[in-house]
DNA sequence: CGGCACGTTGAAGGGCTTCAAGCTCTGTGG
DNA sequence: CCACAGAGCTTGAAGCCCTTCAACGTGCCG
């Protein structure tokens, strides 16, 4: 059986919490699981609550009036959704959708505050978190801003080959996550279409072996090169 | 003449800190003023300071490899520009480039730092500050992916209007800014001349009064619907 | 083994960029 | 005070990148 406040000890983010505090916070945690394609959270409903993922694969996406999904980001084991929104008690900025079989730990948003409000070193360290989640947002957006849509494919399978990249022979890389080219889309503000055809222009060149909702990066380098508009 | 102290008491986001502390800081702090065009900050450059805008404008851009710049952020009296990368030791995410003349007062990271550490009320207001900005660039995320160079304009004067807004006869807005076309394209991700096109037409229909480097929204509502892609 | 989600490919067209030329202000120095 | 240089802006033309629509192929799973 696993203890839940043991669980939290092992997270990064809670390592500056005392003992007592851990086991105030596991006391009112709740252990759940969720299945591909569920929802967590909706977008702008009120967060009392966060998660922490255990296991699977979670992103979150922002939902645009007429009915595009944008996705924001990915969540991997270990990693924190909705922490801020909870603790503060605003809404939740997306809706967070499970792509792969989760397990999830939801905490109260309530206590955290207290928490963090009795131990600044909690409060910094979360800070630093949502700074470094700032920055990558920044980036995106001079990204967005900036850059053509192949550039930015090929910027978003190298994210996520250095967030959860398998090592393959021959110095090969396997995108460890379900991954469609309608995700793919979403992640690029572009359209299935164009990331097929991006894909399928790739593939001609041995630089990925693109099947169905995976991806695996060939040559790496390659990637690089066209993600910053270098000659190859 | 002003004492420093007094104005950080005023400020918004020190008013957690105790008046020794304030002290200290405003001890360690420089004030200094910049003209139109100077950089206070470089992009990549190790960050140890930060600083507060007590008068003019400031905003936050990234340079692209290419050439371009991205506007990240526009800074108006009372705002902090660098404080969390300041604090925790990173580089300056982009440049801060003063857009009018302007009134700063440079801080000593290092000194907030101790500070959060050791009062949790300010690290969790800064926490809530950075918070806000990230919601904020999720937002522009979304926008970039999914809407129209129209859409993205007509957004940024909107919230341009909200930031620093001066009300004229007949409901009409100023935004109280020097505005050119080109820094219009850098905030959404296009160019000067899609820019003075879009404006143009808003001209013809009465929707905006467009002249050099001065915006005034004349039918709010009407950028609102095209905001948001609405039927007009 | 049929249905459905995922994926490919083609064709058409539009939104936007790019390049180019010229215009209009504004500030500055002679 | 005026001329003039340069920054800001406009407008046109060409075309490309990407979207959109459409039809069809493919493979997985009940």
């Amino acid at each position: 059986m696993t203890v839940i406040s043991d669980v939290l000890q092992d997270s990064e983010i809670f390592s500056d919490l005392p003992a007592e505090a851990l086991d105030r916070l596991a006391a009112a945690a709740h252990s759940r699981t969720a299945k591909q394609g569920d929802l967590i959270f909706h977008q702008d409903d009120p967060a009392s609550l966060f998660f922490l993922v255990l296991s699977g694969r979670v992103r979150l996406i922002q939902h645009t009036i007429d009915g595009k999904d944008v996705t924001m980001a990915t969540f991997v084991p270990g990693d924190a959704i909705g922490l801020v929104v909870a603790v503060t008690g605003q809404i939740y900025p997306g809706s967070a959708e499970v792509i792969e079989d989760a397990e999830l730990l939801a905490l109260s948003g309530e206590l955290m505050w207290q928490f963090m409000n009795e131990h600044a070193a909690l409060a910094v360290r979360i800070l630093r978190l949502v700074a470094a989640r700032l920055h990558e947002s920044q980036n995106r957006i001079r990204e967005l801003s900036a850059e053509r849509v192949q550039q930015r494919i090929a910027r978003s399978l190298l994210r996520l080959a250095q967030q959860l990249g398998v090592k393959e022979t021959g110095g090969a890389i396997r995108l460890d996550v379900r991954l469609s080219r309608q995700d793919l889309a979403q992640m690029n503000g572009t359209t299935l279409e164009t990331v097929s055809r991006t894909l399928t222009a790739w593939e001609r060149e041995q630089i990925v072996d693109a099947a169905r909702e995976q991806v695996i990066i060939l040559k790496p380098h390659n990637l690089v090169l066209i993600a910053e508009d270098l000659p190859s």
